[in-house]
DNA sequence: ATAAAATATGAAAACGTTTTTATAAACATC
DNA sequence: GATGTTTATAAAAACGTTTTCATATTTTAT
């Protein structure tokens, strides 16, 4: 083998090829200013030597990189594949490449936000805080959140209106002819989770109803949390609600096998409605109703304005709004 | 806001703190040199201003990253998410950080891993072709296959043994009695759909047992194709066999579907057994015999020899033997 | 044949780091 | 008080690119 492992840079190909490094660089990035035998003499060396740019040199260059990020803090769950793929596709629409951060540590995440590993940042990891959410925002470097509400000069968020979310499962369910409902929280801290209890709540109240605390039961976007909570309900022997709104898809589907396994059936004693529509939601059974909360959209809308800050436009809030998807585990009230 | 959007480099730090870049560049990385109050001095500027430092500057001096790149080829599915992040994890306990490359376009992922973005490459991504892979190998970049067989002097592959795997689901299905049995093809050019094929085959062989043609169906790895070749035979009227080996769990799922809707029971009827362990096998009913191929596993592994790789290692083969996980899907033949 | 214009290439600076080496200042030794 | 030693900081080189500007060569016009 000839190559010592030393890798091959632009000088190897201007030493090979008889020319200057800038010769060699003009003819790799087809600047028109090259004799043509010139340009094409280089760029046989450089097929020959299996030449490849060394990106570290050329984005600090460049002052850029091309590259978009996704920053994740978590990956496993059905949600991330539909969501980074749609981000995927909407980055190479974009002329971008994608590189998917996977971590949990705010210093790493920081450092290549700031450390100009990337162009711009989507970011949907709760591992990052408000101080550092702050400084981002200060440093005026291009980042959408679809995990939370913060706009600035370089910072959009893109977000499903949550609260939207939950005054359409309560009118749903209310002309559905139900009267008597339960509501599953999702994890205390989560944005998200208390819009949705708050807008079913409010638009209950509209219609002259409300919930006692216990219908409120925990559930933490957790299959198991909401499978206990509503397997203890059961025993205590309260009456059965009409309906369950469960601030997310998981638990739902936990609060659905819980009634089965307590021996209540789902549609026909209690409906059942979750929030987010994941795949699963389909492939259980009874299938749950849940609200599309249209996350490849969410993933396409976000690129978009990434890219549209980079190129100076400044940052904005963007809400969409979830639709029903009626499944198995509603259905009208026999009255 | 004082910050005009050009970003802060280190020698805005020095200016501030009065001092050369260099002085700051020990403060920072802490070589013990300085003046501890010079060095507090300095952080303190540094803090101020959220300095971070351009990862490409010092990445293209230090000649390497820090980070581990994951090229994946799609993301959807249930698979990725458990294989991410096992490998984040690895990568964490071995100080590196992870990227994950989602890309379908050979020359960019090319373009990056010996552009030097990346200090080492794990790949799954059917999008790098053979002349790619040969590149790669007489390049020295540090490799990792996990989903193809290709050993050089910094390549290694970690791969499941699919033939011991065909073997196993053999084996096991000619402990419970079974005599008649049917395959289901997964893609045509996957070398791992014709080991699986192979060693079941050869096993039963052993015992003297062949499978008729039309007893080998189409299923393309995925669950739609395996239910509607199932299907049609169910269709013809030929007889059914005991139990059926599908070369994933994809189709396996698919086929167990189709003798449902059929009105044909598993396990009383047909055993189904599977290949992979996704969760899903866990999920749908009947739940699916598998063989798990500890993708976790093989993360781990493959980070490891990577990282070792890096270190002076030279490349080997890697095989993991599966083991059968019983589920409803398969039961004792009463004969 | 000479001047002007066009063409083809190369030298050098710059991007932001880290690291090696040099220099200046402070301190100790006799 | 001159000399040697330690301590603290700075200057400069290097990593691999791209790009601007200068220079050398060729062509065209007179």
């Amino acid at each position: 083998m000839s190559n010592e492992n030393r890798k091959i840079t632009i000088k190897d190909v201007a030493r090979e090829a008889g020319v200057s490094i800038s010769t060699v660089s003009n003819a790799l990035n087809n600047v028109n200013v090259l004799h043509p035998d010139t340009k094409e003499r280089i760029l046989e060396v450089a097929r020959r030597l299996n030449y490849t740019p060394n990106l570290n040199g050329r984005n600090l260059k460049a002052g850029a990189t091309g590259v978009l990020g996704l920053f994740l803090g978590a990956i496993r769950g059905p949600y991330y594949g539909e969501l980074s793929d749609s981000i995927y596709n909407a980055c190479k629409d974009n002329g971008y490449e994608l590189e998917i951060f996977l971590s949990y540590d705010a210093r790493h995440i920081m450092a290549n936000i700031m450390g100009h590993r990337v162009d711009g940042a989507i970011i949907l990891n709760g591992a990052i805080g408000s101080d550092q959410v702050e400084v981002l925002k200060n440093q005026g470097i291009p980042t959408v959140y679809i995990d939370r509400i913060l706009v600035g000069d370089k910072s959009s968020s893109v977000v499903f209106d949550s609260y939207n979310g939950g005054q359409k499962a309560a009118r749903f369910l209310l002309e559905l002819g139900h009267k008597k409902f339960m509501f599953i929280e999702g994890e205390k801290t989560n944005y998200d989770a208390g819009e949705r209890k708050k807008g079913f709540f409010d638009e209950l109240k509209k219609a002259g109803i409300t919930v006692s605390d216990d219908y409120i039961l925990r559930g933490e976007f957790e299959r198991k949390a909401a499978y206990d909570s509503v397997t203890e309900f059961l025993d205590s022997g309260k009456p059965l609600p009409d309906a369950v709104f469960a601030a997310n898809d998981l638990s739902a589907i936990g609060a659905s096998e819980a009634f089965r396994d307590g021996g209540v059936s789902v549609p026909d004693q209690v409906n059942v409605i979750g929030c987010d529509d994941i795949e699963l939601t389909r492939l259980v059974s009874p299938s749950i109703t849940t609200i599309r909360t249209f996350f490849e959209k969410q993933g396409v809308i976000a690129v978009d304005k990434l890219v549209k800050m980079i190129n100076g436009e400044s940052g904005e809030l963007i809400t969409l709004n979830g639709r029903i998807i009626p499944r198995e585990s509603t259905k009208a009230k026999d009255s």
